[in-house]
DNA sequence: CTTGAAAAGAATGCCGT
DNA sequence: ACGGCATTCTTTTCAAG
């Protein structure tokens, strides 16, 4: 991917709602040539969407946590994900090369809740789970792209 | 907030460029209500902002890890996220009542630049990590508020 | 909250380079 | 691959019920 395409996914990561024109001026393109590489970058899957954002404090879900999950029968054939994603709490399931086998990032509105949630998920996985509580967040979700890191090796 | 709001809200979610027309048929308002309730609820700080989704394997960022940071002097003031901030790499950053302090979510081309990561991480912030690397990814920053939890108790 | 209208702006496609 | 232009749709604001 090129710089070009960087800049607009970079752009389009923190405003998915900039127009064409003002993608343009930004990035020094005329309105065409932006809506042509935009439409590039979705047909290639780079962008897959467009979401609005929301503050979960002020949507009444201020309590985000972290669970590690671990099977009870390890020999079971693992549908793990299967059976939890129909859960809407779930933000989030990773699979993952640690001690544990997933770690689920979860919203809820409460301290009850997350109780409930825990409970809901271990009967519906046949999983032990250990929670971490998230205190607060200093930043989620940041757009990464900005090439600070090494430069790409190879493709 | 309101039945018809967390309707609204869901949809944005899911598609932060649906028209006020489109909305309005999705929820069974005019447009000019529509509009009037997103306005509002960008006003009450709910929405606060859309963005473009990517996908990190075709953007070429294919690794994913959570890692695990401790001070390495638990007595020294903890600016640890304003010492991590400018690295772009990091995705999230989550203050935690577990074992650890943190927990961040990277994104990064190669193994090779995980390990440049770390480095840059404790030489920056001094502290120790536990990085535990994303295999996959069956769903994330899925959109809440579908209410099959508990009804909200208070507020 | 609804309908309706009108003006500004954006998206989209065509045609040049 | 980019720029300019023209058409269509959306947004946004206004009015009145």
């Amino acid at each position: 991917m090129e710089e070009l395409d960087r800049r607009i996914v970079q752009l389009l990561s923190r405003d998915g709602r900039l127009s064409f024109t003002d993608l343009g001026k930004a990035s020094g393109l005329s309105t065409s040539a932006v809506h042509q590489r935009v439409r590039r970058l979705e047909e290639r899957g780079i962008i897959t969407g467009y979401r609005a954002v929301l503050n979960h404090d002020a949507a009444g879900i201020p309590l985000a946590a972290l669970i590690s999950v671990i099977p009870v029968d390890p020999a079971a054939p693992d549908d793990i994900p299967d059976r939890l994603r129909h859960i809407t709490a779930l933000d989030s399931c990773f699979s993952v090369a640690g001690d544990e086998n997933y770690v689920l990032k979860v919203r809820v509105a409460s301290p009850l809740e997350l109780e409930e949630l825990l409970a809901q998920i271990r009967s519906a996985a046949n999983v032990t789970t250990r929670t971490t509580v998230v205190l607060s967040t200093p930043w989620e979700d940041r757009s990464p792209l900005a090439g600070d890191e090494a430069p790409a090796e190879d493709g």
